[in-house]
DNA sequence: TTCAAATACAGAGGTGTACTGTATTTTAAT
DNA sequence: ATTAAAATACAGTACACCTCTGTATTTGAA
């Protein structure tokens, strides 16, 4: 319970508001301009630094761009995700691709597959990979309920899910509302044998 | 029916071996590095053409890309496609999905949505909306055959479908064949209530 | 005094335009 | 018919401008 817990290291400490300054404008132009778009230039201009800045904290381009991806939801949402069956999952979808600034960074980071894999890969890790096993244990606790076949193919349906949700993405424009998103979903899943329980 | 039909332009013609040079080499930088990532600095290079040529052709980048992408296939397959059922339609998506530089494409396309969204409206302008009837027109026929429920939301199926290859597209290596390709459809359209007849 | 941050630099690549010289074709005059 | 003139296409070059890259050097804060 002293000041000198840890020794400081000697020298001027970096600042940490330009560190979320930078990632912060690193992650707005990803969604903005997408990963090829953006430079070490932009990000440091709106970051109100200079090149050298960025350059001290991150190697490359790449390496900023994961780490960027990687801060969101970094500090809330540190727990797991549990849904207790289709309907939950579902509107929680619906929420998330309601929010323009969602869509276009999926979009941003599928589009990014042929020229950074490393991105999306870095999504997933941090945010798909959990999101995806709540959705297998939502389709498990659903059949386990009567509201999908019994004989349902879960990955099959995860599949349906994903694709479901990419071809929103594409084709429906970015003001849309969580209840049409909802409304789109459930009515795919039903053709894949989702009945919702009343 | 003869050869003067239209009085042709003084002056020298134009060279069609450039013309086709060029948006060759167009399409296959679109393909290899992308819509943005194109310029036409290296169209013109690859064309083994000036600057100034593809200037004179072309306004600019986007309708020089319009154009390539609607030179695709332009010769042959000029007619209708028909399928007599879900089958075919899958044999003929799977083969298409096989082939690398055909996935490849797709990705490049659904890439530009945000940046260029007047490729992916060529594209289906020239190529998609023949075949999204024709998708209809089989799912339609399948359905009358038994081979899907009498209820079954066609609508619906044909969103699953885009979707199922859009996320094949983002998830699997381009070397797939097209029986893994037909597997994949196959699996996901039978959770969504395709039985096929043997 | 030590490291962060700003400044400066050299190079690469792209853009759109303009101008040269030459090749190819039609049109008009002889 | 032959020939000259006009029109157009193309390669090549240059321009002035911009943006980005990566590093080297200097300034200044802790």
């Amino acid at each position: 319970m002293s000041t000198t817990r840890v020794p400081r290291p000697p020298g001027r400490p970096r600042s940490q508001q330009v560190d979320e300054a930078v990632l912060a404008a690193a992650l707005d132009l990803l969604i903005e301009r997408g990963a090829s778009e953006t430079s070490i230039e932009q990000v440091a201009q709106r970051a109100g630094v200079t090149r050298a800045t960025v350059y001290r904290r991150f190697p490359g381009k790449t390496a900023l761009l994961i780490q960027a991806i990687e801060s969101v939801h970094q500090d809330h949402d540190p727990g797991a995700i549990d849904w207790p069956g289709i309907a939950r999952m579902l509107d929680d979808w619906a929420l998330y691709l309601s929010v323009p600034r969602n869509r276009r960074m999926l979009r941003r980071l599928y589009a990014a597959v042929d020229d950074h894999p490393e991105l999306l890969r870095a999504y997933r890790e941090s945010h798909g990979a959990r999101r995806a096993a709540a959705e297998r244990t939502a389709l498990a606790r659903s059949r386990e309920r009567g509201e999908l076949p019994p004989d349902a193919d879960l990955d099959a349906l995860q599949q349906i899910l994903g694709g479901a949700v990419l071809h929103h993405l594409g084709a429906w424009p970015d003001e849309v509302s969580a209840g049409e998103v909802k409304a789109y979903l459930v009515a795919l899943l039903r053709q894949a044998g989702y009945r919702p329980q009343e």
